[in-house]
DNA sequence: CTTGTCTATGCAACGAGTTGCATAGGAGGA
DNA sequence: TCCTCCTATGCAACTCGTTGCATAGACAAG
């Protein structure tokens, strides 16, 4: 299981309070890896006993106090530890290709607005990640001499970029085949 | 869920086993969903508790018996409220982009071998899938005239395709800035 | 003749992930 | 003033998924 790894990375980044996770698992780093604050606050917890991250209290004005998580020497020792081991690569479930599948045994131009509906969603992502590319990377206020934690975090999300503009297409061609269907049924 | 309507679907297509439905998730249904068959037995018993699926007991020679399921009236019905309701698009899970953007505090460089394992891994996947694709839809000995069903089925293995397709592109994109990385280290 | 693989089914325990709910102060609008 | 949203943390119950193990006959290789 990778989540105790992806906040380690997410802390090492920057340290932050549960809190502040929960909504970083909601932009960047949720873009490959997802999770709720139930979730993050269970882990946070059992990690801090076994001693891979520090707390700090932090008081502030206005809201809540929060508690500041930084990785520790040890949590540091067991992420290096999970980087050098291999991973299989993932497996993947896609609901939307188990509708389609299923759509032969129904209506299939049923499903053309759900097709759609999550091709606006991929869009929605793409744009998204277009803004933040040229927000930190590619446009004129982005730091001119990248050092390797920008080069990687650009590469993945390149890789984001890439996974939604081949999902555009697919579905694009996914859309053609329903249509296609029409005449037929 | 949808390991159920995974199920549903499989069986629609063409009825089996427990241990035929496991198999045909190592192939063709797992591309887009995986499940073990701990799993897929569990979940047919509570299937067929809850009156989706019918079984037959099919007594064979030199093997043991199996059952046999199919689909039944209300399975149908259960399949195809699902098909008519709206899912979210899928969560993202990838260790690799995990462990991509952990390497900047680590050593870059001894992720090189990991990516490139993957790499071959997507690239043996896309071999199965063009194969696959020859023998099923586009190739002499498969069928001219398609149903819909098969015109769905090739659609989702262009899906598949394009996916391992754009992995190889991404992954390479990482090695070269991996190896870019390098100097500067 | 033993070891290993394939078909075929399943239990038990555990770990991961989801859903619902709860608390609580401050800010802002109707 | 009340209602809602935002920050901030957390428990409890449940479902889903994984891992390890067990059984058992048939067949093939060494």
């Amino acid at each position: 299981m990778a989540l105790e790894h992806a906040i380690l990375v997410s802390l090492l980044e920057k340290p932050g309070s549960g809190y502040e996770l929960a909504r970083r698992f909601e932009r960047s780093i949720g873009y490959f890896w997802t999770a709720t604050h139930q979730q993050i606050y269970r882990v946070l917890k059992r990690m801090e006993g076994d001693g891979w991250i520090d707390v700090r209290e932090v008081p502030q004005q206005g809201r809540p106090d929060k508690k500041e998580y930084s990785v520790a020497a040890l949590g540091r020792t067991v992420l290096s530890r999970w980087l050098h081991e291999p991973i299989e690569p993932e497996s993947v479930r896609h609901d939307l290709a188990v509708k389609i599948r299923g759509a032969a045994f129904d209506d299939p131009v049923a499903l053309i607005g759900e097709v759609e509906r999550h091709q606006r969603a991929h869009a929605d992502r793409l744009t998204h990640y277009l803004a933040g590319q040229l927000r930190d990377f590619t446009g004129p206020d982005a730091p001119t001499a990248q050092d390797a934690g920008q080069e990687l975090q650009h590469a993945v999300l390149r890789g984001g970029i890439a996974y939604e503009r081949m999902m555009l297409a697919w579905l694009d061609d996914v859309l053609a085949t329903l249509h296609g269907l029409r005449p037929e049924h």
